[in-house]
Formats: C-alpha cells, structure tokens, sequence
RNA sequence: CGGGGCGUGGCUCAGCCUGGUAGAGCGCCUGGUUCGGGACCAGGAGGCCGGAGGUUCGAAUCCUCUCGCCCCGACCA
C-alpha cells in the first residue's frame, strides 16, 4: 500500500491522557482513538495488527481441533439467571431492557451461551469431546477503565469452551490449550510466563495465567528463577522468612503491658523494640456474615483468596469497627487471640511453633507478651499468607522474585459447574445420564497487542515482531521527487508483495527525517531506505529493533527481508 | 465507592489569582525555496474557552450545579 493515501495519523506529541507506554504509543501512532472511557476504535493500523494475532489465534485453535462459532454479544438475562451469574456479576455486568422491558445484557463471557447450545444438542458420549471457540466483542462495566487498551470496557477476546464425558477427557483438552496457547504467544514474539491461578468465581479445580511481565500490568506473580515455580500472588504458597529475632524460651504465660496510641505493628514494635516477626497481626474478618479472627506474624499479609479458599465462604469484607467493637469489646489496634472463645481463629502457618510472641490484649491500650499460638489460644493453622518478596520456594527453597505482569490469557478446568446449573448431560454407554465436564479458556486479543508494545518499544516509537505488526516492511524513497529513488523504491515494493510480503510503500512528499521518524513510531520491523547509495545499485537494509543496517543490491532487497519474516 | 487532578482551535499548553468578549508552539491549507533523522520564508483557515444557571454594565476568568476525561486506592475473569 502507499502510505500517501493510508489514514495513519501520527502524533508529534503525547495526548495528556496516556500514561503507560502501550497507551502512549497506541494513540501517537495513530493505531487507536477514544471514544469513551475504556472504549477505543481501532484505526487502521491496529485493525491490521489484530488480524494478524487473530489469524495466528485461529490457526492455533484449530489445530487442536477447535472449531470457530461466532455467537451472539446480547443475552436474554435468564440463561445468566441459570447459571447464578445474574447476580453475582453485579455491577460489572451491562444490563439492558429491550421494548417489553425484558432484561438483557451484553455478554463479558460466553460460557452461558456455549452451554445453551449443548444442552439442547450433545445428547450421547459418542459426540465428545468438543473443543468450541469464537472471537468476539466483549463488554465489561469496568468500575475503573485505565491503561489504554490494557483495561477497557469493551473489547475483543478469543474464548473457547471444551466439553467432555469425564476428568480425563478434560485434562486431555486443557493440555491442548495449554500447548495451543504457547504456540500461540510464541509466535507472537511475546516473553511470558504461565503461571498457577486462582479459579475465583469461575469454579473448577485447576487454572492457569499466561502473564507478561511489564511495569503497566497490575498483576502480581511469585517466581522461583531456581525452579520455574511461578504462582499468581493470591494463590503462591511460599516458606515464610526466618523471623529476625528469635523467640524467648520456656512456657511463659501471657502478660499485660501498656501501650498507650500504639495501634500499629510498627508503634508496637518501636514500643517494644522487638521485630515486627516478633508480633502477632490479628485481623477480623466477616465472612458471610459471621465474624472470624485471622491471626498472622506481623510482617505478613493477608491473601483473601487463600482466607476465601480456607472458609469457603462467598463473601468475605473486614469486619466494620462496630463489630469489633461488640465481639472484642476493645478497637481495632488492640486486638488479640487470647481468650476468644466465641470466635473460630485461623492462624497463618508460619506461626505454628513460635513461642511467646506480642499480640494485642483486647483491651484498648494494652498488649500481651509471651502469647504461643496453640497453647495460648487455639486456633486452625492454613496457609493464609501472601507470599513476599524474599520468602523461599516451596518446592526448591531458593527465594521468591515478585513481578508486575499483565494478564494474557487464562485456562480453567470448570468442572460441572454451568453443566449441572444448566443442564447439560450426556448418555453414557451404559446408558445412564451424567453431566459434561467442561473447560473455558480465554485470550484477551488487545492484551497481545499492547504486551507487545510493552515488551519492545524504545524512545522512537514501537519495535513490533514481524508476525504481528501491521506491516512487515516499509520501503522509504529519501527523495520522492527523485524519479530514480522513486522507480527503485516501486520495484523493491512490488518484488516484496511477490514475495507475499505486507508491504508499505512511503511515497510521501515529505522530507526524509519525518518519513523515519513515523516508521520508527509505528513500528514496522524492517525499513528499505532507498537513497544515495542507490547510485551504486545498493539499497539499505535497517531492522528496527536492532537499528542495524546492511547494504543490499536492489534485486535482492524483497528476497532479504523474506528471509528475515515469518 | 473514597481521594486527587484536568476540561481553552486537530495535538501540547499559556491566559483564570487581580472580570473588559482569546494567545503561543506544533499540525493543517496556498505559494516559493529545500530534501539522509520531525526544514525555512511569506500568506491563510480554524475556538459560542465541556454544559446549564447565577453575580455583573460586562464572565474563559467569580459563585452554584452538572457532564466528561485522567491518576491513586477499593473492587475485578
């Protein structure tokens, strides 16, 4: 194509609005332009980028079987109501009424969809497995849009669905998408890690997240570099640091100290001038309804998906100050284990066998020295921590990174869920009815798009992988008025598309430092420049990534960046 | 939902405190000179200052309300 007739409108500087780098770029280069919070159109350079992963996304899919459906973006509320998620999904949920004030809403996934259609057709085993997929518009009311096309309200994702007879038959599928899935962001040129997830409110036993680590995303992830263990932080499982002062010996019993205004782990621990390892946190909890005491070393977090997990409750809040106020008698600083007898206590791990530590006294202004959990007071250990930084391994030992990443994709084993809500059985061959098992699998299609941006980008401007760019080279003429640049410049053009080559043609009268200037912004991964040298028959060849250039005869220009593209 | 910030030509911003009906740079259009990393000269187009109401002889500027956008936190497959 030639850009002089292209609508590629790149910006000189930086609309107010964009922060991260893949939101600063997107707009710049003129690929994406706001509509509304989190609602972007995509130009046409984007357009061109997201056809190139869907095409990769659909060749992956389909060479494990997948078959593509496109299915509907608006849904009558009751196959939500079915599944329970009408009322889960709250506010995120965009609802709608159609003329006869019937409720609908616009779909943000599709398992409910995909189930509907099952149910009334998958009748028999033999017609298992199914591995289902579309690539479709989804709306999300995000209560906070942010990141450019990182968070948004609508947007395009690649979702699949898998349906089989039994636990095996779904293993079986969700290592395919497994597999697909690496295939896929391989190719993509992408640097990612898979790691173990939470399966929140999806259900199901196993999940996993194929993350891109980069300072815009909002994910955190515990990586063993010894290992390759990797968790998503909700979920990583760590050894807890060896506490920074050791415990006092011997079977002390717990005594009162005043501790007037200190309220937090750190007042406390310059009061008493001990380790915040040498503390107790303790933390109320409401979990449906009913209150919980969650006790943890005082360096420590809370993980509320590991609390969730541990009560299985459905929803869990800290408990308000008046609640304390009525079940301690004592606020919210003063806080303490002993002596609790209406309230279950869980206590992280990492406290199981210390002795004689600090916690609060239950009455405000004291604390207690000398508390040993499960002596002291009684209580259920789990694993309730969040990992940190620094904590070992679980598997090797060897100490625990934290990285910021941004999610790409996510596999889940749903289980029966939405086959037993809504349902969705089989005849087996015995002739009795069992629930399918399925799976769901998703791939934010934008996500790819701007990970890529964040992973290769430079002062100039984006540095896309050949597979995904818009177009694999531009051909720029320094000076188009220069009827033998210009007559070069077409024949190096033409020989790229023989080449089947998606090629740019920038016969832009502008002056040279502009047209590199936009090539470099926008991110195509190889440039032809043709120029001075041309009067010795030679043509530059300048990768973008790398800024090398080598000198190429102009026959053999096309043939030189085929050899280098996908 | 809590906190903060911002809405002035396509983009970046000044003007607002101390009211007198709008500016710069970039971009855009025309002509000319240029042509290897965002050229130069000359001429030109383009804004009811987010919206509504109020104060005032007079509002981009002061007051009230409202809408929108961004950031931090909470929340979030």
């Amino acid at each position: 194509m030639q850009w002089s007739n292209l609508f590629i409108p790149t910006l000189r500087e930086t609309p107010a609005e964009a922060e991260v780098p893949s939101h600063r770029l997107l707009l710049r280069a003129g690929y994406i332009r706001q509509l509304s919070a989190g609602i972007y159109s995509y130009l046409f350079l984007a357009q061109r980028s997201l056809l190139k992963i869907t095409a990769i996304v659909r060749e992956e899919m389909d060479a494990i079987g997948g078959q593509e459906m496109l299915l509907p973006a608006l849904h009558p509320a009751e196959i939500w109501q079915e599944s329970g998620r009408w009322d889960v999904m709250g506010a995120n949920l965009f609802r709608l009424k159609d003329r006869w004030q019937r409720d609908l809403c616009l779909g943000m996934t599709h398992e409910e969809v995909m189930t509907s259609i099952a149910r009334g057709e998958l009748r028999s085993y033999k017609q298992l497995p199914q591995i289902w997929y579309q690539i479709q518009t989804k709306f999300r009311d995000e209560p906070r849009p942010k990141s450019g096309l990182l968070r948004v309200r609508q947007f395009i994702m690649k979702d699949s669905y898998s349906f089989d007879l039994d636990a095996a038959g779904l293993d079986a599928a969700y290592d395919k998408h497994y597999k697909a899935y690496c295939r896929i962001f391989d190719r993509c040129g992408l640097k990612y890690s898979v790691v173990e997830a939470d399966s929140g409110a999806m259900g199901g036993s196993q999940s996993h997240e194929f993350m891109v680590s980069a300072d815009a995303g909002e994910d955190f992830i515990a990586i063993c570099d010894a290992c390759g263990y990797a968790a998503n932080l909700e979920k990583a499982v760590s050894a807890a640091s060896a506490p920074a002062a050791a415990d006092p010996e011997g079977d002390l019993t717990p005594e009162a100290f005043h501790t007037p205004g200190r309220k937090t782990i750190a007042e406390v621990g310059e009061f008493t001038g001990l380790p915040q390892t040498s503390q107790m946190k303790s933390l109320v909890m409401n979990a449906d309804g009913k209150l919980l005491l969650v006790m943890l070393r005082g360096d420590h977090q809370l993980s509320e998906t590991k609390f969730a997990a541990a009560t299985v409750a459905k929803e869990i809040r800290q408990a308000n100050a008046d609640e304390i106020r009525e079940a301690f008698g004592a606020d919210a600083g003063s806080l303490g284990p002993v002596d609790v007898k209406n309230l279950r206590i869980l206590a992280d791990t990492a406290l199981e066998g210390r002795r004689n530590m600090i916690s609060g006294a239950n009455r405000d202004d004291y604390h207690f020295r000398h508390v040993t959990p499960g002596e002291d007071f009684k209580a259920e250990f789990r694993d309730l921590r969040q990992a940190a930084a620094g904590d070992g391994c679980a598997s090797c030992g060897a100490p625990l990174a934290l990285k910021k990443t941004i999610e790409l994709g996510h596999i889940f084993k749903l289980g029966y869920k939405y086959s037993e809500s809504m349902g969705l059985n089989v005849l087996t061959a015995e002739g009795g009815e069992v629930p399918v098992i399925m799976g769901s699998y998703g791939i934010g299609i934008e996500r790819v798009l701007s990970c890529a941006i964040e992973q290769s980008h430079d002062k100039d401007g984006m540095a896309l992988p050949a597979a995904i760019a818009p177009f694999a080279v531009v051909v720029t003429p320094v000076n188009a008025n220069d009827p033998a640049q210009r007559k070069a410049a077409e024949e190096i053009y033409e020989g790229c598309r023989a080449l089947g080559l998606d090629a740019l043609l920038d016969d832009r009268d502008e002056r040279p430092g502009v047209k590199f200037k936009d090539a470099d912004l926008i991110g195509i991964p190889f440039r032809i420049t043709v120029g001075k040298k041309l009067a010795q028959g030679m043509v530059e060849f300048v990768e973008r990534r790398t800024r090398a250039s080598v000198d190429v005869p102009v026959a053999e220009a096309a043939a030189a960046v085929r050899a280098k593209c996908p």
